[in-house]
DNA sequence: GTTCATAATGTTATAATATAACATTATAGT
DNA sequence: ACTATAATGTTATATTATAACATTATGAAC
């Protein structure tokens, strides 16, 4: 799996796609010199049970039924670690997590987000980037980091019609 | 004032900004046959009062002021209303309101927001938008609203040397 | 392997943001 | 004035997130 290989059609595996993500997860922290403790594991493997993003309290809610007093802390701060080293992403427009397929470098987010089915795929488009960076530049600002999060329809509930439902 | 006139230095005259922006929003409201009540036209002129995004407990606390038995519901629902004629729009990143320079044509804003001051500019840069879309495409994604959100530094903090303060 | 400093987690409480549900009042059209 | 609808008032509560302090686990030094 490629990082920028958005809503996979036919033959994904996911559970390939999960431990590929925790394998790289690992590794990366290990050179970091960081854990990667059971519960923040947990958690990381929760945020990738689905390419769709999930609320903190949607993780505790499972994280509730495995370990006794888990809080919103307990989840607050498993995902401010995966946070801080790339791990996930926040989505500010769903308040929700989600797995980074590439980790390595530090990168504000370009998000396509079914409005239908909620999968969300990651960019990572240097001309996004650039077209942002010159733009930003004309008015004087330094960019920090971009983040984009575009609503819209995947392929897949796009061909089965859905429009506007309701 | 253009809209995409970001970061303005010296000169710029925020009385006539926010009284244009108020003249605009009852001139599109007239058009629409919708109405901007007393309450609506104050939230709106709240969230004028500066280039910064407001929050929604911000506004209320001001409103408190005013009329006895404003509430949270009596300030989201203004807001609702602003954000469906598109005369503010919500930073998703800050859960905050700002208002809208260019409320004609529906837009996914494309946000310059300096993490030292909170100045927050609105670009409308087609470049941006165009390379989203090529590349959304490119993955068979139909894009509805792109959200755009970029943290930085503004002209002014920058010069200031305001890299990350602490 | 004990001691210590630090990191991680547990625990309780509460802050900040947002909406639901129903009552009342204002407005526009008749 | 009457009525339908829109707008606002009012009370309660849902959702998201953090503060503050206690306890436990881990790794480094000895």
């Amino acid at each position: 799996m490629t990082p920028s290989a958005a809503f996979m059609d036919t033959g994904h595996d996911h559970d390939l796609c999960m431990e590929s993500a925790l394998d790289r997860a690992s590794a990366l922290c290990g050179e970091r010199g960081v854990r990667l403790t059971p519960l923040r594991r947990r958690v990381l493997e929760l945020v990738w049970v689905g390419h769709k993003p999930l609320g903190a309290y949607e993780i505790l809610d499972t994280l509730k039924a495995e370990r006794q007093g888990a809080a919103p802390p307990t989840v607050y701060r498993a995902l401010d670690f995966l946070l801080q080293h790339g791990l996930v992403h926040r989505i500010e427009s769903l308040n929700s997590f989600v797995g980074c397929p590439d980790p390595l470098k530090p990168h504000g987010g370009q998000f396509l987000i079914c409005r239908s089915c909620g999968l969300t795929a990651e960019l990572n488009d240097h001309r996004i980037d650039q077209a942002i960076r010159n733009s930003a530049n004309k008015a004087g600002f330094t960019v920090g980091r971009p983040m984009i999060e575009i609503e819209g329809l995947c392929p897949h509930c796009r061909d089965a019609g859905e429009g506007s439902p309701g």
